[in-house]
DNA sequence: GTCGATTACGTATTACGTAACAATT
DNA sequence: AATTGTTACGTAATACGTAATCGAC
């Protein structure tokens, strides 16, 4: 039977074009090298080789030899990749979500619930992609902020989210009790980046501003706290943070501004995630905050 | 890096069911066989069996492992193969043609000009299939019964084929000086087989006879001696065999009873090939009875 | 003289079978 | 009691590196 170990030599031996040079790239002493090449060639029952007294070249057989080497060293790696990745997958729970919120939800949720599993979270902005990336397995549950009507996707509501302007007391439309994106048009607004769907939804409403992106969480919030520039809020944001006495929650009056998450998974992960909408309820937002 | 042994050993498993059946077919005890699967899980990092105290269950990791295994040997067989194919192909001449007569020919003059080579022939009734199949390398010369135009072969007039019947004087056909396909139609007559297109000739031509198809080709030609059965013989076996005192040969005078040959071979061949129409020349065909 | 390949040889690794054991049916 | 899988252990096969050899550049 053919030895894989031989075949990524021979491989490695038509690279280098030299034993030695493949012996050194192996790590191991040219006459090894020699003996492998025998006994491949043994197996074979096909001399892959022309052999001088000094010099040993691949001919036409050897030639061939590599290149099937490496088909079938590359269907050893993809059984290795695969069976690996299968295994990992039923360890774990993968989430993805049109925005950072549901994930937040879901990350405590299920780390809770299922501690013995790992949990990896994505942001997908488009719904379709993640309802077919939830049905190829890429993802165990995903979030959408449509309800899913497939038979094999079981789709709920989870809650909803708000947005809302957070200006300093002396900004000029701090007095409002309610406003929309076209009198925000225009602001400079700090921003968190991987805001999933909602940087779509401020492209779109308010295209003028000057939106000050942020990657970092934490300093983000610093920022916020720091200067008097201003950021968009939610009302899931606001009960996981916490208020801010310095600042004016003003409401965006928009359609556009309140979403409603639906949750997804397969019809067969019904047992195993029914208990997630009553989870659901009455959740403490300020849990999903990591302390780091 | 994976063993090709441990891949054939986890697909008998899955087969048998149980170690003990397994290591009984591979002729190898159980407890090597837990080991060799110990190693397999080692070097996948994934367990591939669910283990109770006295049985072994694949899980499915192990289902999953299964499937691949399965590919990556059939690719590795697959180099074997294709590897040990090419070689062989480098040393061999194979020829194919529609009727046997070529053969004899080529086979004759390859075996003295190439001593080294080993020769097959085959006969293959179909031009179109000959040609196909020069052209897939899978034959080295094909010989067929019209001149192939092609841009990519070879092609020219190797001999002429022509069709008698060998009668006993007595018969009451003997005394003609040419004969036509009609008047024979409905005679018993000895045939040899695998005769390529000269089968098909004489099942249009006399549908009405009774042939009575011989394989070996000694028999055949012991059964012409000892029966006053009519058989049919051309000027190629009548230099070959030698004449028959006690029969009477008579020309067939159809069109279809005439066959002109023609040899086909790749362009690249020209070289080593071209010495074939000289060698046809004044070609003694007696020297193409094998003596067994 | 250096470099590249093969051969010879002693050693270390590995893979195997037997035997003993544990647990299930 | 018979069957199945694992562990322990001694042995046999093997694969390796070092050293020596032979040619070629």
């Amino acid at each position: 039977m053919l030895d894989l170990y031989h075949l990524h030599q021979l491989i490695i031996i038509a690279e280098a074009g030299t034993l030695s040079k493949a012996a050194e790239i192996l790590l191991i002493s040219q006459p090894a090298l020699t003996r492998s090449m025998k006994k491949l060639e043994d197996e074979l029952h096909v001399q892959l080789f022309d052999r001088k007294k000094n010099r040993i070249i691949l001919n036409d057989n050897g030639e061939l030899a590599v290149k099937y080497a490496k088909k079938v060293l590359n269907e050893a790696d993809n059984m290795i990749n695969n069976v690996q990745l299968y295994d990992k997958s039923k360890k774990t729970i993968s989430i993805a979500s049109c925005a950072p919120a549901p994930n937040w939800a879901l990350q405590y949720i299920f780390k809770n619930k299922f501690p013995e599993m790992s949990i990896t979270e994505d942001i997908v902005e488009n719904n379709s992609q993640l309802i077919t990336a939830l049905k190829n397995n890429l993802y165990t549950v995903v979030v959408t902020n449509e309800p899913i009507d497939d038979n094999d996707i079981i789709s709920y509501q989870l809650f909803k989210e708000n947005l809302y302007i957070s200006l300093p007391p002396a900004h000029p439309l701090s007095t409002l009790s309610e406003i929309t994106f076209d009198e925000l048009d225009g602001e400079s607004i700090l921003l968190l980046s991987k805001i999933g769907f909602w940087n779509k939804i401020c492209l779109q409403n308010i295209p003028d501003s000057h939106l000050l992106t942020q990657n970092d969480e934490s300093v983000f919030n610093e920022l916020k706290h720091l200067s008097t520039l201003p950021n968009f809020i939610t009302n899931i944001t606001i009960q996981r943070n916490g208020e801010n006495d310095n600042r004016v929650h003003i409401p965006i009056s928009d359609q556009s501004a309140h979403v409603e998450y639906y949750i997804a998974y397969h019809k067969k992960n019904k047992k195993s995630f029914g208990f997630i909408s009553k989870d659901m309820k009455n959740f403490d937002w300020k849990k999903t905050i990591h302390n780091s």
